[in-house]
DNA sequence: CAGTCGACGTA
DNA sequence: CGTACGTCGACTGG
């Protein structure tokens, strides 16, 4: 964050609004004084406040409250924000208390009769501005948007809560809506806003009103040119152009009420302590009563921090925290590295825009490192983190990456109590290192107040995490088996710095590609649902599947199709079912538009998560599966369509850099067949591979007894879907059902397939029979997942597991040779100091960009560290393409 | 507004 | 009644 720290910050808050937030977010029945009195918006409200102080340092504060919930504007329109339902009565009584205790705390409250407490707030930003202030303004009223410019900055809380703040400044509003603050209230007028019971315009949506300002210039300007306007949405807009008009005068925020203060008059006062006592005593406060007296304390710079607060509450051990910079700093480390065998604890404290500070902790020492970019003491610290010295971290990866966006690189990661817990017990859904040491070792994480909107994560407790991390990993390795923790030292963890790269790298995209795309889906979309419309003489949602539900059941009699939790399928089988029994053209459109905007939607989140660097950098999760793959979110890159022609037009916006020569795509065919193969010790189908011809013709033609010559395509087809199908557990009724054929011809195929290849149906009985004796399926690495419902007396659970367990080792075992692979590669092209890289990651392929004049060598390393990554009773074979997008790649 | 469900993209 | 994922829009209930 850049800050102007010659300007006085001005931090102003809409009381009424972020107290309301609270309420809702923090459980109403935990937080019950003595006397009944309900606080949790109270408490709520003054955590985030804390955090708020602490972060942003301002010099100058206000809370502006609401009188009533009338004002000017509810005279002039009563039904002005006329949907908000009763406030609860839990909320009643709250506001008063709230304002007694931020007088307590030396802080301004300022209500005017006849105005919201945003005019308030869009007053004092625009004085504060002339005044020349930095201004903050904390309000979770969407109108607030209009105050923001170079010097005003939103804080808005997010949709999980108040428990973060999130910044719109000039240019983040531009990011998310496309347009400058100040016009927001007229896109506001033009869509309406449902909490403040304002209607806007019929079929006017974010998107077209931001379209129109930026075509004509504004609202005014909009409904002098509404005649221009074509199609149904002009019309509209003629017709209710006076709902916009009213919207908009009632949104506009008033910056001259007049006020008993200014912002001169709101610098930051000491507290009233006695005061305080008293009524955070009253209100059961503790732990926001030492913050808030700790508040106080830090207004002296030279304050000592707060080391001793931790030893009173702390477990057996836990170390007194010392903050460390400068030569203490590099003695602390330099004693730290002497020994290889002693494992060093790290935390990093993230802050909204990049690192904050560092834990570090041995057994018996804890130290806090204040971090400031690019400070000259920290070379000591920089070499420590570059070096062997042994580091246990957790989520190393996110470490990783911190510290390289900070410029430092972070070496020697031994441990990660994330992946370790993950390895211990794949499903589990919570990695957080607080549930963790309360699980595994019993132990409850200092942390300020569990309950609190924002975690006081304060020096002492960042520090004391490091400690926690340390004896975490060790617990957690110590329960791990051998093969467990050899999949851990010698794949996981070397993984970490590989994937972080990747993941800091990412991968070029051609914007203009894509925007094109979704123009043309869009278009397409349209189309096809005007013309799906017209065949039920209605419009509908045809994304809504209860109202898909009436239209086909009710309104078209069709037959009733599978059975879902809230009423029948409309999915894309039973679509096709319905359109063989009962054809109708609706089907075929709904379908269609289904397609083009599923496929729109993919493609518009992708252009969204294109960064600065016209890159898209995935991030990859490292324990978000069961059997051992990566998974990949925001954006995923892993399901990026392939199969349909227009998936191959996505592809193709994915591309090299500029500096590169080509995208090579490199990978395994058929890797979980050469794994059952392998694993079944089959030898017709071991003999299969080895011989390298075509698998499911070579399979086909021993099933059907003909030469592979004569294996039709329909048989190839079939031999193909089983072939697959039985790597997942796949039964006679579900291969009938995906060939559509009947389950008899099924149950013939799959008998004929085990006849010729017997070892395999050994292979996969055995598999679930010794997963039900240790509770526990093993991948060739000896990576494990544990089952728990094999023997269950429940069929439909038992079964599930069977299947999964099936699949586990399989899965997994592939899942392990590609990460082996990938850091075959990775290190090859470090040592040979080659300028290529690895990009993405899709389970079975590779995706690298190739520096100038490596093509050759690139193909060679990629192929032979992949297939080289397992020495399997059958070959792994590799194939590998070249070209100027993903999709040009491709084979 | 947060969580759930149906639907659908990938290997 | 085939495994493993993530994301979207619509819907529902606090």
């Amino acid at each position: 964050m850049v800050t102007d720290d010659t300007k006085p910050t001005l931090l102003v808050i809409d009381g009424h609004s972020l107290a309301f937030r609270a309420f809702y977010a923090l459980p109403v029945d935990s937080f019950v004084n003595r006397e009944g009195q309900h606080t949790n918006a109270i408490h709520g409200f003054i955590s985030m406040l804390l955090s708020l102080l602490k972060a942003e340092k301002p010099t100058h504060l206000a809370v502006a409250f609401d009188i009533s919930r009338f004002s000017f504007r509810t005279r002039e329109y009563p039904e002005y924000k006329g949907t908000r339902s009763e406030t609860p009565p839990e909320f009643v009584g709250q506001i008063p208390l709230l304002q007694e205790a931020l007088h307590a705390m030396g802080i301004t409250t300022i209500t005017k009769e006849d105005f919201e407490a945003d005019d308030i707030l869009a007053t004092l930003a625009s004085r504060g501005r002339d005044d020349g202030y930095r201004v903050l303004v904390v309000s979770g009223d969407r109108d607030a948007i209009q105050m923001v410019n170079d010097d005003v900055t939103l804080l808005y809380p997010s949709a999980r809560g108040v428990s973060e703040l999130t910044r719109y400044d000039r240019d983040k509003v531009f990011e998310r809506y496309g347009i400058e603050p100040h016009q927001y209230p007229e896109v506001a007028a033009l869509v309406g806003e449902t909490s403040d019971n304002l209607i806007g315009i019929d079929k006017v949506g974010e998107k077209t009103a931001v379209k129109w300002i930026n075509l004509y210039g504004g609202l005014d300007e909009i409904i002098a040119r509404a005649d221009e306007i074509k199609g149904v949405v002009g019309q509209k807009l003629r017709e209710q152009k006076d709902n916009a008009v009213r919207n908009r005068r009632l949104n506009r925020l008033v910056t001259d009420v007049e006020l008993p203060v200014g912002p001169g008059d709101l610098q930051r006062r000491g507290i009233d302590e006695a005061a305080v006592r008293e009524l955070f005593d009253k209100l059961q406060f503790r732990t926001l009563l030492e913050r808030v007296l700790a508040l106080s304390e830090t207004t002296d710079p030279s304050a000592a921090n707060a080391g001793e607060t931790a030893v009173a509450a702390s477990p057996e051990g836990l170390p007194v925290v010392r903050t460390l910079i400068d030569e203490e700093l590099a003695f602390w480390l330099k004693k730290h590295a002497s020994d290889p065998q002693k494992p060093v604890g790290l935390t990093v404290e993230y802050g909204t825009d990049g690192i904050v500070g560092l834990g570090i902790s041995s057994l018996d020492e804890s130290a806090y490192v204040p971090w400031a970019a690019g400070r000259g003491d920290y070379v000591a610290l920089e070499a420590w983190l570059d070096d062997a010295t042994p580091k246990v971290v957790h989520d190393a990866k996110r470490a990783y990456k911190a510290l390289s966006r900070g410029g430092l690189r972070l070496t020697g990661i031994v441990g990660d109590p994330r992946i370790a817990a993950w390895l211990l017990r794949p499903g589990r859904t919570s990695f957080s290192l607080s549930d963790l040491v309360y699980e595994q070792m019993g132990e409850t994480l200092p942390v300020g107040d569990p309950n609190q909107l924002v975690s006081a994560d304060d020096d002492v407790n960042v520090a004391s995490e490091a400690w926690y991390v340390l004896r975490l990993s060790e617990s957690l390795v110590d329960s791990l088996d051998d093969g467990s923790r050899r999949v851990l030292t010698e794949i996981e963890l070397p993984l970490v710095p590989v994937l972080g790269d990747m993941e800091l790298t990412g991968v070029a995209a051609d914007r203009d590609t894509l925007k094109a795309l979704s123009l043309r889906l869009g278009e397409q979309a349209g189309e096809l649902a005007s013309a799906s419309f017209a065949e039920i003489g209605r419009e509908v949602n045809l994304g809504s599947p209860k109202q898909l539900q009436e239209v086909l059941f009710e309104q078209l009699e069709m037959p009733k199709t599978r059975a879902t939790k809230t009423g029948y399928s409309t999915d894309a089988a039973s679509l096709a079912d319905l359109q063989e029994k009962h054809p109708h053209p609706f089907l075929d459109l709904l379908l269609k538009h289904r397609d083009a905007t599923k496929l729109r939607q993919i493609i518009e989140t992708l252009e969204k998560s294109i960064a600065d660097d016209a890159r898209i950098h995935t991030t990859y999760d490292q324990t978000g599966t069961t059997t051992g793959r990566i998974s990949s979110v925001d954006p995923n890159l892993q399901n990026i369509p392939v199969k349909a022609a227009v998936g191959r037009e996505i592809r193709a916006a994915f591309v090299h850099g500029p500096d590169y020569e080509t995208l090579l795509t490199a990978d395994y065919s058929q890797i979980e067949m050469r794994i059952m193969a392998h694993l079944s010790g089959d030898e017709g189908l071991i003999q299969a591979f080895n011989e390298g011809e075509d698998l499911h013709r070579f399979v086909g033609a021993r099933i059907f007894g003909v030469e592979p010559a004569d294996v039709t395509p329909a048989m190839r087809t079939k031999v193909k879907a089983m072939s697959y199908g039985l790597a997942y557990g796949l039964s006679a009724f579900g291969l009938s059902k995906q060939l559509r054929i009947e389950t008899a011809e099924a149950r013939q195929l799959m008998t004929d397939y085990f006849a010729r290849f017997g070892a395999v149906r050994e292979y996969l009985r055995n598999v679930v029979e010794q997963a039900r004796e240790d509770g526990y399926t093993e991948t060739i690495y000896g990576r494990r997942r544990p089952f728990a419902d094999l023997k269950s007396p429940n069929r439909v659970l038992r079964e599930n597991a069977e299947r999964a367990a099936l699949n586990a080792p399989i899965q997994g075992s592939a899942a392990d040779i590609m990460k082996i692979a990938m850091l075959g590669v990775r290190s090859e092209l470090d040592e040979r100091e080659m300028g290529s890289r690895v990009l993405l990651q899709v389970h079975d392929e590779l995706i690298v960009e190739v520096a100038p004049g490596e093509v050759d060598d690139v193909r060679e390393i990629v192929r032979r560290r992949m297939s080289g990554a397992a020495d399997l009773r059958v070959p792994l074979d590799v194939s590998v393409g070249l070209g100027e997008s993903w999709d040009a790649a491709a084979h």
